[in-house]
DNA sequence: GCGGATCAC
DNA sequence: TATGGTGATCCGC
């Protein structure tokens, strides 16, 4: 309007001339021809028919107007929401347990909300128009699709308001009358024809429903009468058949384009002809699929409403034009990752796979996933992943840019609440012990150092370097995004990292704790409750990388050097492994799940691998048990360890000075050494010098070294959830590499008690620490 | 687990 | 009708 000012002075003909298109103030109109303004003015000088009419027309909008602005201002999402919630309170009388799908679809099963109504007298099923009534009571085993059909009727938004002024009192007299009312029936139609009088009464919303045995057939039916109608399908076989009969399948839910194409060209339209079919499809599609079909034609669906599960997914996606420089593409992303933070936030998810999506200019689609170990849910965990997911894909067109449409980034792969849990607790106490503790935890480099100078190479990015390091720098509030994302990417990037990790207090000699020290991650625990303890272990344990399987082919590999043995670490061993993982799993019992820690006996553990073997044999076969357990972080609890094995080696107290890097030092061959702690053992068993080993090694370093033999691993290390004392690999257990499959339950645990805990305290050997 | 694809809403 | 956004699932690898 104000436009039209410009145009006219008159402001009774601003209106026409807007209608009649003269606004030259327009974007692009200035270059109109005046002369050809000029006469479409004249056209419209006062007294014209035209311009009379042009009048009155504008008018009458100009009114339309008026009542849409009104309308628009009672509409609010709130409104919109208060009506969807007015249809699930109905909804919920009927089946409380009844299951939306999506805003404007639910099933409900009346099943037993029939039962009871048979009982009922007439006034409950009495419903007066335009007045709700308020029964009880609900349940059901009849199912009902029902499907809302927002603004059939009316698609005036003023029809969600409450019934208020203009319900006046009368509504009350005419509430109490007969006439104004409806008394439903106790059959199932009945019932859905009362729901559907109830919502639109309440909303003005018209549904419509499907009465049928099973979901599928719900839905079905609800389609058959839509807007405004219902329809049921009696259960009997033979109905049940006959209404799929003819019915396309196109008609199916789940059944989309794309089944529907393939199955036509089966000569397959209808659901009977699913059925002819039947065993043509059986040979063509997979034992999932077909079956599928079959239910369908069968009219076999789901007779229960199952509750809505956890979301597995959360996703954000973007639509442009193109944008195809690098610059905006990772601020898109992480613009993207942001949105999607926020929301993972709200519902407080983290997630360990993040996705990223890209559709290019051609339309083509392409996911990139990757999932780590640690859950994300910030804005920099996510983008930490996302941009290098991105920037995989802008290099693999280089140089070329990548030209894309659309971009999305999803993170799925929750944590379970009690993985949740655990989390949380690991985290509390990480930031609670903060740097003041984290020397403790770093201590055990601290006693090797010697040997870092010679091979931090070698040492350097480890996973637990990495952890402490992205432990640290997290305490220092440095984004991940900047620092541990990238090092653990790029493992080359670490050093600087690294050397960090290497400020480390030596308190070699603070090692007698009254209270137990988590063997992973170095820290007090004050618990007494084991449990407690165990799941604490669990979630540090959670976070290494046991890319345990590694194969020490002959016991001479023991005493070689690092260099000389590493060239030696095949994939073939992962197989081997893995194998050998397999044959213990197979054994007895002793190797199988240590679910209940408090009954298992960790000292057993070691010589039951291959029990009936006879020592000299089971030395051979320890060979590959060496390796199986190849995986361990540190010695650990050295002293107890003898004290609890029977066949206990002798002292072990250097292995005090143990480091996750020490690897083997040649030694003299008449002296049994133990490769990783490089301490002499002097016992000449080697089953026990096998048990002392097995202790010794640890995952960490294997980590190491199998990096260094490229073994295949996409996945990054923040952690892993190795269940060690429950005896297997936890229910949501990341396993992208195949070598982690091997790894072993029960002694891993044993195995990774730091060394903190070699104290005069009983509580803190193996033994106890199983029991 | 990954990536492509299908499907529902 | 076409297109977009979100989430789930399946299949082959």
């Amino acid at each position: 309007m104000d436009d039209m000012k410009k145009v006219s002075n008159n402001s009774s003909s601003d209106g026409v001339l807007l209608r009649m298109g003269l606004n030259d103030n327009k974007a692009g109109m200035q270059g109109l021809d005046k002369e050809k303004i000029n006469k479409i003015i004249m056209e419209a000088t006062k007294g014209s028919k035209f311009y009379e009419n042009e009048l009155k027309k504008d008018q009458q909008v100009n009114q339309r107007i008026e009542k849409m602005m009104q309308l628009k201002e009672k509409i609010t999402a709130q409104q919109l929401l208060k009506a969807q919630m007015q249809v699930r309170e109905i909804l919920a009388e009927y089946d409380p347990n009844f299951m939306p799908m999506g805003l404007d679809e639910a099933y409900l099963n009346i099943t037993d909300h029939l039962e009871e109504r048979l009982n009922w007298p007439e006034h409950r099923r009495r419903f007066f128009f335009n007045r709700e009534s308020t029964t009880g009571i609900d349940k059901d085993c009849i199912y009902m699709s029902a499907k809302f059909n927002e603004g059939e009727v009316s698609s005036s938004p003023v029809l969600f308001e409450d019934n208020t002024s203009l319900m006046d009192v009368n509504l009350e007299q005419r509430g109490l009358s007969v006439e104004n009312s409806v008394v439903f029936g106790t059959s199932a139609e009945e019932v859905v024809k009362e729901i559907r009088f109830r919502i639109e009464q309440k909303t003005q919303l018209t549904a419509s429903a499907g009465i049928a045995p099973n979901t599928m057939l719900a839905k079905m039916c609800s389609d058959r009468n839509k807007p405004n109608g219902q329809y049921r399908i009696s259960p009997e076989r033979l109905a049940v058949l006959d209404f799929l009969k003819d019915l396309p399948i196109r008609k199916v839910p789940g059944i989309g384009k794309v089944t529907e194409k393939m199955l036509k060209a089966l000569g397959i339209v209808t659901c009977s002809e699913l059925y002819k079919q039947r065993a043509l499809l059986s040979l063509l599609f997979s034992e999932v699929s077909w079956r599928n079909f079959l239910d369908i034609s069968l009219g076999l669906g789901s007779t229960h409403l199952e509750k809505d599960g956890e979301r597995k997914s959360m996703s954000t996606e973007r639509t442009f034009s193109e944008i195809n420089t690098a610059e905006d593409q990772y601020s898109l992303c992480r613009e993207l990752c942001r949105d999607l933070a926020q929301e993972l936030q709200k519902e407080g998810l983290k997630g360990k796979t993040v996705t990223l999506k890209l559709k290019n200019v051609n339309f083509e689609v392409k996911t990139r996933a990757l999932t780590v170990l640690s859950s994300v849910s910030t804005e920099e965990e996510i983008f930490t992943v996302a941009k290098d997911l991105l920037g995989t894909e802008i290099d693999s067109v280089a140089p070329h840019p990548l030209r894309i449409r659309l971009m999305g980034v999803r993170v799925s792969g929750f944590l379970t609440e009690e993985e949740k849990k655990y989390q949380q607790k690991s985290i509390t106490s990480f930031l609670k012990s903060g740097k003041e503790t984290a020397f403790l935890r770093l201590q055990p480099e601290k006693s090797n150092q010697e040997y870092f100078t010679k091979n931090s190479e070698a040492h350097r990015g480890s996973f637990f370097d990495q952890k402490r390091a992205a432990r640290q720098l997290n305490s220092e509030n440095i984004s991940p995004n900047e620092t541990s994302g990238k090092q653990l990417f790029h493992d080359d990037k670490s050093s600087a990292n690294f050397e960090e990790t290497k400020k480390v207090t030596d308190l070699q000699d603070s090692n007698v704790c009254k209270i137990f020290t988590c063997p992973v991650c170095f820290e007090k625990q004050s618990s007494n409750n084991l449990e407690e303890l165990n799941r604490h272990i669990d979630e540090c344990l959670s976070g290494m990388c046991v890319k345990d399987t590694v194969e020490i082919s002959k016991n001479d590999s023991l005493r070689e050097n690092t260099s000389n043995f590493l060239p030696q670490l095949k994939n073939e061993w992962v197989d081997k492994c893995q194998k050998n993982r397999t044959d213990q799993l197979s054994g007895t019992d002793q190797s199988a799940s240590v679910s209940d820690s408090s009954t298992d006996n960790s000292t057993e553990r070691f010589g039951q691998i291959i029990p009936d073997k006879s020592p000299g044999e089971r030395q051979l076969n320890n060979l590959s048990h060496i390796t199986r357990n190849v995986c361990m972080k540190q010695c650990l609890f050295p002293k107890q360890i003898s004290q609890d094995n029977e066949d206990h080696f002798d002292k072990t107290e250097d292995t005090e000075g143990a480091s996750s890097s020490c690897f083997f030092e040649a030694k003299e061959d008449s002296v049994l050494v133990c490769p990783v702690c490089n301490s002499e053992q002097k016992t000449t068993n080697l089953m026990s010098f096998n048990r002392h080993v097995d202790v010794c090694l640890n995952k960490d370093l294997i980590q190491e070294l199998t990096e260094k033999e490229d073994f295949p691993m996409k996945t990054y290390n923040m952690e892993n959830s190795n269940r060690v004392f429950s005896g297997g690999l936890s229910k949501g257990q990341v396993c992208t590499n195949p070598s982690q499959g091997t790894k072993r339950s029960g002694l891993t645990a044993s195995q990774s008690v730091s060394k903190k805990t070699k104290s005069s305290n009983s509580k803190h050997t193996i033994k106890m620490f199983f029991k």
